[in-house]
DNA sequence: CCAGGAAACATGAATTTTCATATAAATCTT
DNA sequence: AAGATTTATATGAAAATTCATGTTTCCTGG
């Protein structure tokens, strides 16, 4: 017979990879995001910004996904965006049923201020993981976005 | 002079680090959340669910930790688990202001059957992710989230 | 040109989330 | 040991989000 007390089963979530993408997400964006809200945005209305920042006049629906924001919520920000003057809505010309999106001259002020922020934020966060560590990160991320979305891994 | 095109100026966000953990979270949790939320749970269920088979019988003010949801809203989850029969709670005999939450034989179950699938949805994410990486990215992340939550990176 | 269908947004009602604060119990202070 | 503080949770009203669906505009084949 065996005296000896059980190792104890090992905690299920801390080592979980959906919990460790979370943690880690929530982890590296509270402090930049703590910015963000003292300079009056919340969180998704920046992303709307930072993502007009790299294509300007883009449609709803693509600003949705590039912003992985869900349409319909979207384009409540949005509204909301255009009566505080930060975006300007206008329909496509040559479609009509497409919206584009615009940053307006304050709008683009603030975006490109909390752009140059972030930058900031992140090279503080990257040069304080331990030399070239920081790199790597990066470079794990994007391939694994990349395994994740071209693959599909057996559509089950 | 010259008259060649400047190099277009690469795109903010899909470089930016704190775009790259949330794409990543997001890609990789979407198949796992849509099983979830096919079982008749929110997202946010499943975790309290996840954290209560490693810590059983913990306060709320701890869960909200575990499971990174704000005390308030975690509340009135557990009380709609409750109701459901998924979650009991009890105030803790040795001090009245803690309640202590319990799984109950039935959210047991459920959260054991998730808890199973949820390995095997995380086995096929790393396998799939060519040899060897898998097991680093964990790694790296757990890196990170230690590093952030440790260092504080000067109280900026 | 027209009917049918698809695409892009908008909208409304039900539900959740947030934020500040209330309540209640324990702990400290003097 | 009474009062002041702190800790733990709950609550309520305002705001945001979700989900299904409505509306408008475009496209396609006959």
């Amino acid at each position: 017979m065996n005296n000896s007390v059980d190792a104890p089963t090992p905690p299920f979530v801390p080592n979980y990879l959906l919990y460790l993408l979370a943690a880690a997400s929530e982890a590296a964006s509270e402090r930049f995001h703590a910015h963000v809200r003292s300079k009056g945005l919340r969180v998704p209305e920046w992303r709307v910004m930072a993502c007009l920042i790299d294509t300007d006049g883009s449609m709803v629906t693509e600003l949705a996904r590039y912003a992985m924001i869900e349409q319909s919520r979207l384009t409540k920000i949005i509204i909301q965006m255009d009566t505080r003057g930060l975006v300007s809505r206008r329909s496509d010309p040559k479609d009509g049923r497409r919206v584009r999106v615009f940053l307006t001259p304050q709008g683009r002020a603030l975006a490109e201020e909390l752009v140059a922020d972030a930058r900031i934020d992140e090279q503080e966060l990257l040069k304080s993981f331990q030399g070239g560590q920081g790199d790597h990160i990066k470079d794990t991320l994007r391939a694994l976005i990349w395994h994740l979305e071209s693959g599909d891994l057996k559509q089950g």
